[in-house]
DNA sequence: CGGAATCCCTTAGGATACTG
DNA sequence: CAGTATCCTAAGGGATTCCG
């Protein structure tokens, strides 16, 4: 959707199809290091900056900021600001954040169900 | 993973994590238009591409073949051709590309549970 | 410490034209 | 009809540097 799709539901009734709504939904998980975020925080585990950067090695800071503020902006994760000298922030999931664990399982049992073409 | 990432896993041991191995079942369904393909075709339905291309008015030629033998390769989509003078390609789901609708479902779920912080 | 800002390159994907 | 082939733009994301 880059300039010719043109925002085509300007219509009240032109209710988003299945196909939109799940689009919608992997949205939230697009983003390279999304999932590797989401996998470190499940379980409620809350993670200051400093530690998501050193379980992640291969992310850069700007990456991990950018991922981290786009799902705490979709409600994914939450935040935590701890006013001090030397800067303290926190992050975890939000419910919904964690919600998400059944629908990715659901998404790992069909993709291990495959007979490997070529593997 | 362009460059940086440089293919960690040679080693043996280094088993995918989770998040690995929903990031390979996510890329399955990566590419503007496969979602939509896919709801076209889920139910058993089969379409030749000239049908494809009129029910989704909005992808290129080009976008559509190429998800479409994306889809293929990956077992998602079987194609069907029928060796005919004017040219016949019928296209639809395998059973595991079919097994795709509970996750995808399970994601649905997911995203209307979300209490639309600005919707 | 936790970020914001800048630069740069790679890639997905769109438009268009041609072919068996 | 069902594709290829070519060109081009926009967005994603990496490296690096600077700031409170």
């Amino acid at each position: 959707m880059t300039r010719t799709h043109e925002k085509v539901g300007y219509l009240p009734e032109s209710k988003p199809s299945a196909a939109d709504r799940v689009e919608q939904a992997l949205k939230f998980l697009e983003g390279r290091w999304k999932l590797v975020i989401l996998f470190r925080l499940f379980g409620g585990k809350v993670l200051r900056f400093s530690e998501l950067e050193k379980a992640i090695p291969a992310v850069s800071q700007k990456m991990l900021i950018q991922q981290l503020r786009q799902m705490e902006a979709d409600g994914i994760v939450r935040r935590i600001v701890h006013h001090q000298v030397p800067p303290k922030v926190e992050y975890c999931l939000t419910d919904w954040g964690q919600a998400l664990c059944p629908a990715l399982d659901a998404l790992l049992k069909w993709a291990e169900a495959r007979e490997h073409p070529a593997t």
